[in-house]
DNA sequence: CAGATGACTCCCA
DNA sequence: CTGGGAGCCATCT
């Protein structure tokens, strides 16, 4: 029954990665971090078989890397944080000490993100 | 069980 | 800043 815990881990992953709200980004390692019992590669793994034969609606775009760039994947994702209102600086990544996510507990309210809309 | 792959991250030169 | 190497964990063959 291992293939149970597995797919446990993924969807924890999953999880996390769908409470990032709109307009705002997550790293690799603060989604295993969040998750734990993983790494960030393992998250890459999941989001990975994603698009395969997972959930459609988990915003995987809005999980990028460490260094605020989107993955080797398409520059398609890149606009589509666009279009949630994500900026990127003139080297094409995002500035994470503006966007970055900064975790389930620290934004518990939608008002709260009605705010970080009004500043934009 | 072992080897190879991967949408990552960190450290050093 | 760029480049190269090592570490980490999960999945696939």
């Amino acid at each position: 029954m291992t293939s149970d815990s597995d797919r446990a881990l993924f969807a924890r992953i999953y999880d996390v990665v769908s409470r990032v709200p709109a307009g705002m980004v997550a790293t690799y390692g603060d989604i295993a971090a969040l998750v734990g019992d993983c790494d960030a590669r393992t998250v890459g793994y999941a989001l990975n078989d994603l698009p395969g034969s997972r959930h459609p609606e988990v915003p995987w775009q809005r999980v990028i890397n460490s260094q605020g760039g989107i993955s080797t994947r398409g520059e398609e994702q890149r606009r589509l944080l666009a279009s949630e209102g994500v900026e990127f600086d003139l080297h094409g990544r995002v500035p994470l000490t503006r966007f970055r996510w900064p975790g389930p507990g620290d934004q518990p309210e939608d008002a709260d993100r009605t705010e970080q809309l009004r500043l934009f």
